[in-house]
DNA sequence: AAAGGGAATTGGTATATATCAATTTAAAAA
DNA sequence: TTTTTAAATTGATATATACCAATTCCCTTT
């Protein structure tokens, strides 16, 4: 007795996407027409749709009215991926900094501080100004709960990566991020520290920052300058 | 003789949509069960079921086996997919709107317009005032290639969205763009057109759009009020 | 060789029907 | 009342069929 509980379309999915990953299909290539897959798999064309609607929508699949169904270009591209500062600030050809501004534990935390970390208890909060070539370019504020991270306030992080000691000491990776960017014209302390004008306007970014089990372990406030920065990013329909 | 060639299922979708749109449907609301609006609209349950399909990947509603079809909470979540102005604002729950300012044809485009677009000969450029409950919210400036869109510039694009009348009509898909994104001061004519005071800074979007086979038909410039609107994000490592 | 036109191919839309599976509702039992 | 069980409801899967619409292909004409 053979035992099928997997909807027939989902297991079309599957072998169509194995093909893939083997390399048996290869981005550009055409797809058999639905008609011939339906007597190939022996399943009505109707289910053999089903399949590649769904593989369509995950943009695995391209279909071209009168032409035919073909493997996709691009390969899970997704234009935005999770960096630290250091990291993008490389990216761009230029050469990260930093300069620590405030180092300081938070015996109580406003409420408001408390319920974007969920969590109760100290807090560690680092300021620092961050320099591209050598110019400040951003103000970045880290919030993190020192429960997790003892200790974590020894440290001096002028020339430490935050996330590489939380990934090396602490065993915290970052895997997921949510952010708010707004725009906003900056404070006098902002327009000095960042050593711009006061009618420049600046990017705040407000993160939340999840590890690897789908903890928040960090909410991080930068403001970073209008004229130097610009956000770049692909996205997909 | 009744003219029809708007499938019966896109015809739905819209119906669906704008019984969300004006409140008739709220978020949380369950529709009809799906063999009443096949009933209801004099339509089999498949097509029914279809329209449903490409709103439930739309995040409009979602689906609850045995239970029944909700209109979906607007969470903003997203961030990363490609959205027109309409699509995204009704994601954040308000009602999406378009005053039409400047609609024209240029016969010599700047080179630099040309290389962007990668394409020669005139242009069209589509300039709205974009609404967001009934309050201004961005100034979208589209500029298309007129050879691949002959007589786009007839419509009258007041109630009408760009992006649809591509697809339906000159069967070109969005599916990628590359976006810029800086702030700005807004100059005297967009804190004028957008109704905000001349202290109030702006996002500048500079977006490419590519179609289904990866051309570019379009390249967007996008002035967002900075005190209305925010980007919300969501990334990965 | 080039252009035009029509047939064949291929995906798109639509209907009708049947059965399965998750959930809810209501009746029955404790 | 509370719990359990069965029925009704609702979406999910699957088949068969028909015709429309965009594209491709090939034959004819020029």
């Amino acid at each position: 007795m053979n035992v099928k509980k997997r909807p027939l379309y989902k297991q079309l999915k599957q072998k169509l996407i194995q093909k893939i990953e083997r390399g048996e299909l290869k981005p550009g290539d055409v797809l058999p027409p639905e008609r011939e897959l339906a007597e190939l798999f022996e399943m009505s064309r109707m289910t053999v749709r089903q399949a590649i609607s769904e593989l369509v929508n995950e943009y695995v699949l391209i279909r071209r009215h009168g032409s035919g169904t073909y493997v996709a270009e691009h390969k899970i591209p997704q234009g935005k991926k999770l960096k630290s500062f250091s990291e993008e600030m490389r990216l761009r050809g230029m050469l990260p900094g930093s300069k620590l501004c405030e180092k300081k534990i938070v015996l109580s935390p406003s409420a408001n501080m408390a319920a974007e970390l969920k969590s109760e208890g100290k807090l560690f909060i680092l300021k620092r100004l961050r320099l591209a070539d050598f110019e400040p370019m951003a103000i970045e504020t880290s919030m993190l709960p020192i429960n997790r991270f003892a200790n974590l306030e020894k440290r001096n992080f002028e020339n430490e990566s935050l996330y590489e000691i939380l990934e090396e000491e602490y065993n915290v990776k970052m895997t997921k991020a949510q952010q708010k960017i707004e725009v906003k014209m900056p404070t006098p302390q902002e327009s000095e520290l960042l050593d711009i004008n006061y009618t420049i306007p600046v990017f705040h970014f407000k993160q939340v920052t999840f590890d690897q089990n789908d903890n928040i372990f960090e909410v991080a406030h930068s403001v970073y300058r209008g004229d130097r920065y610009e956000i770049e990013t692909e996205i997909y329909r």
